[in-house]
DNA sequence: GTGCCGGTGTGACTTAGGTCATAGACCGCG
DNA sequence: CGCGGTCTATGACCTAAGTCACACCGGCAC
């Protein structure tokens, strides 16, 4: 099962290792809007994304969400409760039909206390969600949200710079955008359309088209 | 050198290689004020608070700042662009005389492969960085600012239940609150007279008394 | 086709958050 | 004790964010 071998802190280890874990781990098969695990749960061991994609998100007691990250195929959910020991930090929903290992906790640690660069890899791994969330935190804290919008669409049409005409397919509906940037959908509709009549951007549904890469970065970087 | 020894990732070694550590760290002396380290400066190792107090913080474009976390003697910070590689993720200013050691990226990395105990505590210390930042996350998201505030107050007071009449002095300014509650000074000031309006608490200047420890769990909740 | 239904676009309105300005309280210091 | 600076309190105002209501546009099923 060379799954295993996507998953970035254990890519290191000999083929035999990951066989063995791979011998450990539990499948779970979810529809879309399952739930993978719930805010508060005692964490039993690491998931790993096999197939599918999965958003990880916490819901006030007003009924408003949040999305804290989103992963796909590779990807793994759920480390901070693994190495802490308290429950999770929020739930995991499958935003398709999803399918993911459940390595235990246990094998997990042990790897870890085997293995320093699987453990050192792990670190690595944290530190860069950590970034994520510290990203997050500034643009709630910072930017308004047509800004936080201009963010989103930078990163969704990937790192570099970014061609004029360049095509992005978000592949999600408003309601999911705006639980992403921490507001509500009319004001991500309203957004969309502040920055289709400045023409940074052309669309039709879901695709959006990035006419003006220069004043999207200057709005991403909150200036104007 | 015993201070080592209040690093919670490192208790577990043997004095010996805490003396050897010890004499690998430079020491940091810094006024009220100053910098530690700066946003997107490069990381060369780990910062641990031997006395004094600092904030981590971002500043945004339009002047406003936000603390992402504070930390005090026997704390350690920027841990993440250590393991990640990356510049530091915000800026740490002392908030009074503070003195704080550096220990060399490389000895430490070098002591996570040999002691893989100390690399589960640091994974365990960044789990509980990660879940610091997730509480920052859905404070911004959901809570108001006298919500806001109140789940400051109670966590001010300790973390068990709290008894009618206890007085908490934040020693912070309400510029500073606000900094950390993501709001500017005004609304902290306002947040402060309705708490008090309510009956919930009683203060002069920064000292404040929780009258009605039941209300103020409510509202931290996010409840009424 | 007809009709539903999830998703989208917009206007009108309310409210929380933030700005500006000003006055008073407190603190340390000469 | 009086003075200057920092911190706090508060009113008047402005703007972004959020709510509510409703119209419309595509797909898809029957």
């Amino acid at each position: 099962m060379p799954l295993l071998t996507r998953v970035s802190y254990l890519a290191s280890l000999p083929m035999a290792d990951i066989r063995r874990l791979a011998a450990r781990c539990k499948v779970r098969t979810l529809r879309s809007g399952g739930l993978l695990f719930e805010e508060g749960q005692p964490c039993h061991g690491l998931f790993i994304i096999a197939e599918g994609s999965v958003e990880v998100r916490q819901t006030s007691l007003r009924g408003r969400e949040q999305v804290f990250h989103s992963e796909g195929p590779g990807a793994t959910l759920g480390e901070a409760p693994l190495f802490d020991g308290g429950g999770y930090i929020a739930s995991a929903v499958a935003l398709e039909p999803t399918r993911a290992l459940l390595l235990p906790r246990a094998d997990l640690l042990d790897l870890c206390r085997r293995r320093p660069q699987v453990a050192l890899s792990m670190l690595e791994a944290l530190a860069r969600r950590l970034r994520g969330f510290a990203a997050l935190v500034s643009d709630l804290a910072f930017l308004p949200v047509p800004e936080r919008l201009a963010r989103h669409l930078e990163a969704a049409a990937g790192h570099g710079p970014i061609a004029p005409g360049t095509v992005i397919d978000l592949g999600l509906t408003q309601t999911q955008l705006a639980a992403r940037l921490g507001t509500v959908r009319e004001l991500v509709a309203r957004a969309f359309a502040q920055l289709e009549a400045g023409g940074v951007i052309a669309r039709k549904r879901r695709r959006v088209v990035i006419c003006d890469p220069a004043r999207l970065a200057a709005l991403a970087r909150g200036e104007p």
